[in-house]
DNA sequence: GTCGAGATTATCT
DNA sequence: GATAATCTCGACC
């Protein structure tokens, strides 16, 4: 990507992470010889957020949140799995937006070496965690500036049309209906399907 | 197809 | 010592 694209890239980068994300559906992410369009995407909003790492001030680990837009932030989870943000916003803002599912565009055979587990290609991605094993992101990745070994390519055309709704697998109060900032396309079969779990229906 | 439970470890309190 | 922005597998419909 030539500098002017990579300024405008910077440019929407910089805006609210709730008005990122739905312009980054349909963007294409590209990293170590996989190629990943994104299909659906969550909105962080730094300390004022409470399902945010940076709800409770800067870490170690949230670092690099709090530095300028167009940044990857990697993270370990789960004791085994690692999930990516872009960071957005101002300096300071620790605001991003995860990286949740996204399909192989190209690539596909490395993507499918990574992800043995995966039976389909459209679960090569989908999910925070199989999208970064797709790609091939570690937590060493953390830190690493878009335009580099990793490129992130806006749609020509924002997303016509994308959903919205609760984040899923956030703790205390940052899933709840209160903070609706997931996106994603509709009818896409790399979004994932993990629904928040309702009790048992009782139907008579 | 859906639901429930267990795995496993960096990071934070 | 507790927690976690998840995934996979087994059981069941």
């Amino acid at each position: 990507m030539n500098s002017r694209e990579h300024q405008a890239l910077l440019n929407i980068l910089t805006r609210p992470s709730t008005e990122v994300a739905p312009l980054l559906l349909g963007a294409v992410l590209h990293g170590r010889g996989v190629s990943v369009r994104l299909t659906e995407v969550e909105a962080y909003l730094g300390e004022l957020d409470p399902g945010s790492h940076a709800f409770r001030g800067p870490t170690k680990r949230t670092a690099v949140m709090y530095g300028p837009a167009g940044h990857l932030y990697v993270y370990f989870t789960y004791g085994m799995h690692v999930c990516a943000n872009i960071v957005c916003g101002a300096t300071g803002e620790a605001t991003a937006v995860l990286v949740r599912a996204g399909e192989v565009v190209t690539g596909l055979d490395v993507a499918r070496s990574r992800r043995v587990t995966s039976k389909m290609d459209a679960d090569l991605a989908r999910g925070p965690a199989r999208l970064c094993v797709a790609l091939g992101i570690t937590l060493g990745d953390d830190g690493v500036a878009l335009g580099g070994e990793f490129r992130l390519d806006l749609p020509q055309h924002p997303a016509a049309v994308f959903d919205t709704g609760p984040r899923t697998g956030v703790s205390g109060d940052g899933g709840s209906d209160a903070f609706p900032w997931r996106f994603w396309i509709p009818g896409d079969p790399t979004v994932s399907p993990y629904k928040k779990s309702v009790p048992k229906k009782r139907i008579s």
